[in-house]
DNA sequence: AAAAATCTGTTGTAAAAACAACAAAAACAA
DNA sequence: TTGTTTTTGTTGTTTTTACAACAGATTTTT
């Protein structure tokens, strides 16, 4: 069961094949899409990051969450269920896969895009389904203490190592924990105190043996 | 984009035309299946409710979610990043769909029930996508007035209507909020005191016109 | 029909988290 | 390189939440 399929190594496909599909480029803090106003589209993310968020009557910003590289993304993967609009917003300068849905199944037939695409989709989307499954796994701990543990504990899984480097900067990743982000440092400090990390920047250690047990 | 295929409509296909794919029958509180020994199945839930849940090292139990009629599952869906299983438990007595990932797209040729299968598979998972994203939603409220509100405004909008009744019960809404049960109480009885809400038992009446306003 | 289990509801207390207000360091842009 | 913005870091205060301990109502099981 591989999923590491990259949009990026066929998209030149798409240049000489398929006339319906298309790239465009969005700077830095654009509006690549909303989710309310229903526009039958799909999208994959091929450069750049961006972000969900919803505002509230104030003007805040809730993030709902990341998307990266590979990404897929549109109202196919949500239900309206509110009167406020969903944005989707370039974190960094990106450039995106537009696709429209009725046009998904029926291109040309020759369209190796389309057909490579197709074929595809489903580790994509199979991909983005365990990134949120994971997120919310993560948001099904209580305290801060525990997704703090939770989230450090799968990065040294995926480093394979107790030393490695937290990938986003730590105000996202108060974000991404939906905690206040000074409380979060207070937990980190705990931590380290508690000699079950160790910490510089960015740059954890863990020391113990099972983190999850200090949950 | 209609999402509203019922996997029961086509099981009967399965007995006549297929010799691979079987259904099970679970009791309440039996396994179904675990993520983390590699089974490389994906489910069905045919019939009856079922849970994710992982247990810690004092045996408290998490539950990640709910599973319910014509849910997909399975470590499919799920990247490993710990060393503690995951559990897929019935809650009440369960009929599975077991779908063997390898004979997914290789069955007979003529077998109507894979070939319906496959055309839907696609809308099956999108549904589960859209609970994720929904609840994950509800989960970067960051206290539990706002959960309750995102989540009432939603059943009002489900409903169509500002009575309708929330249909699991409080305390299996607090596991969904992963908030304390006695303290969603409070925030519940502040929201009556408030007028924002008017509530018995589980019947709800919302009183303002935009709920999110109020968060 | 009785017993057991689950659910709703309330209250007080302890613990945790959010919020606010800063300052220094680092990264980014003009 | 200088100014601007973002990020890390810390501390006090206030608010929110979890936890514990109940009791009565309702549902489920035997």
């Amino acid at each position: 069961m591989k999923r590491n399929f990259d949009v990026n190594h066929f998209v030149e496909e798409l240049s000489k094949n398929c006339a319906i599909t298309e790239i465009k480029k969005f700077k830095k803090d654009e509006i690549i899409t909303t989710y309310l106003i229903r526009r039958n589209q799909m999208f994959i993310l091929l450069k750049g990051e961006a972000y969900l968020a919803r505002y509230d009557s104030e003007g805040n910003r809730r993030i709902i969450y990341y998307l990266k590289k590979n990404d897929v993304f549109g109202e196919a993967f949500y239900k309206i269920h509110t009167n406020r609009e969903l944005f989707v917003v370039a974190k960094k300068d990106c450039e995106v896969l537009m696709l429209p849905y009725e046009t998904l199944e029926n291109c040309n037939k020759d369209c190796m895009f389309h057909i490579t695409l197709l074929k595809n989709l489903p580790d994509l989307i199979l991909n983005r389904v365990a990134d949120i499954n994971y997120r919310t796994e993560l948001l099904t701990n209580k305290s801060i203490k525990g997704k703090l543990l939770s989230y450090l504990n799968n990065l040294a899984i995926e480093n394979n190592s107790k030393k490695f480097e937290i990938p986003i900067s730590l105000s996202e990743l108060a974000d991404y924990l939906v905690v206040d982000r000074t409380a979060m440092m207070k937990q980190l400090k705990k931590l380290q105190d508690d000699k079950i990390i160790s910490k510089n920047k960015n740059k954890i250690t863990i020391l113990k043996d099972d983190l999850l047990n200090e949950v």
